[in-house]
DNA sequence: GATGAATGAGTATTCATTCAT
DNA sequence: GATGAATGAATACTCATTCAT
């Protein structure tokens, strides 16, 4: 058992808390209000602790941003995988969606704050368009038996696709009309993305 | 919400620099690091002159946007007439959404700037939502011929199709994907919104 | 009948005007935070006008001041006037101490504004001081029958006996202590004043 | 009120090398113009660390004022001692006198400044006014055997006496008469009161 | 003379970040 | 490694004063 497992352990935590401190006093003062010794001060750990693993404040919320991509996509993971191995689209749909939605629906507060009033730095802009590529990529070679679509139009449609089921998603969840359950939201983004399909031959 | 309502010319033509500028620099250098001095010197204007007519920082922002909303309601609103005497919502789409596709392809760096890394003041939020519901209200009458659909469902199914057509616009005009014309998106955008309708009973 | 007159008339209500103004803003917001502009709005002057009669902020003080100080001189003149015409200080303090009282009693939230939070600009400071010094004079040649006092004794003992008259006026008059009326400040100021010239020989 | 309570020695010094600056350039540049930049300055302190201390200026100014209380009050507490134990008012006015001659000869420019040319914060007038009143009980009772007075009147003049006392300290040590000593205000002061007291029956 | 739009030096205050202990 | 005192550049905002109309 190595003997420097006990200090990493430590460091884990450490991080760990100061995300979580983080995400909750971005999601109560928004990210500009959010200050790092108030981050720090709510993580029970001192300032100086704070820059030891955070060079700098971007730096938390990249953190915080990239965790949400990774958890999303590791959620989408087998859905993709389906996919790829030949599931139709139209079957898949139901779960991407859903998958979507659940993980907008942890933490709408946060999400919030992260994409709506938070100028994220370029290189996780990036970052973040990179995955849709993937995203536009698969989805584009699981539309390919559409005949009468020639590659590019294909890559559009599956844009659109894909820009449909998170834009709403965002839009829905973060600002929910009042009455409508997650279900229902899922349900009818779903129609939407089956029907569009229907019209590309 | 202007602190003194311009009474003179010389005071109307300020103002209209105050925003001008304050557009320029916000799409720049984003809301945050937007400094209302920066914006004073950009409009060739005193920072006590902005400060005459602005009474903070917020107030500018909200201007700009309220502009936009204004603009956005004035382009609609034609559209929305023919909805309400009459004209099917199938017919209607194509302008709506090419309505909504130009509003935001004017300048979208702007754009991008007062809805993805703004938090927008809780009053201007309201009114934005209250705009949403008032476009949501209309369609769901347009769509009333629906047999199938009680009235819940068909102001559900309303905000689906608002919040696709400015999701997806927002979303592919402020980040949009390389050699696609708004014309095409406009079009796609049609078409997804009409292969939705089609499917309502 | 001069031509001039009326725009002098006028002048001199504009004065008027902005010096009551000045003394009720002054009095709720104190010196500081009581503004030219304000001053001017109050007084229904523009900003410009107020310039046209008083050079600076400092100048209204001045005036405002200056006006306590000639109502206070005019008041106190004619029992001065006895003074030196030869009448007892006992007989005449009675009517000084009233005059001090009913002089503050007036406006007690402006003159603490005037005494206690402003810092007087020195040429006032010396006016104020001066006329001190004059009444000092005064009350020295109405004590030189005490037989036993050098010259400096009694210049000190008016001294004591002015300021012992005007500070317990503004402490009792600004900071009244709750159900003592002015009458009753008015005779044990008195009493005091009676009992310490009885000390001196 | 310090925003942070010193932990260690250093925080003390600089909290207490910030009030020393204060004072210094409160009593110069009067409390409008005493910045708290030319404060820090002079306190060899960064401007951040004031603020680490000092909320706002009016703290500042209201630690100030706070601790000419304490020491007011500590130089005052053994001659109160003597009042309540019984020995007469007479024998201890000199040295209450002293105390307050003594006191307010310190730093008579900051205190000129504290009283006389700033607004102080409500709650610290109000914290003035009773320690005012605490003087007035014990005076009164060091009266109460002046056989011919009710119990109001003896109130009244306590608070003459108390009023007597410190108003003519402010007013003769702050603006000192040419060519008199202190001991000499204080003897006045002393006979004065004296002189007063013995009116009362 | 009056107006009020314009000016801009000046101020309190914040907060990410550093570094001596 | 951890702590938290210290830093100081940067910023929103005020208000006495000027001057073109």
């Amino acid at each position: 058992m190595p003997r420097k497992l006990p200090k990493q352990a430590r460091s884990e935590a450490t991080v760990e808390a100061i995300l979580e401190a983080a995400a909750q006093i971005f999601e109560r003062y928004g990210y500009a209000a959010g200050t790092t010794n108030r981050i720090a001060e709510r993580a029970g750990v001192s300032i100086g602790s704070l820059y030891q693993y955070f060079p700098n404040k971007d730096t938390i919320l990249i953190a915080l941003v990239r965790r949400h991509l990774v958890e999303g996509t590791a959620a989408l993971q087998p859905h993709l995988e389906r996919l790829e191995s030949g599931t139709s689209f139209d079957d898949v749909v139901p779960d991407i969606v859903d998958a979507m939605v659940r993980m907008h629906a942890t933490a709408p507060g946060l999400h919030r704050v992260l994409f709506e009033e938070t100028p994220l730095p370029p290189a996780l802009r990036a970052e973040l368009d990179l995955l849709e590529d993937r995203l536009v990529a698969i989805v584009t070679n699981a539309l390919v038996d559409k005949p009468d679509s020639t590659r590019t139009d294909l890559g559009l449609h599956a844009r659109i696709v894909i820009n449909a089921i998170e834009g709403l998603t965002h839009r829905l969840i973060l600002h929910p009309p009042t009455g409508v359950t997650p279900e229902t939201i899922s349900h009818e983004i779903t129609k939407l993305v089956h029907a569009y399909i229907k019209t590309l031959r």
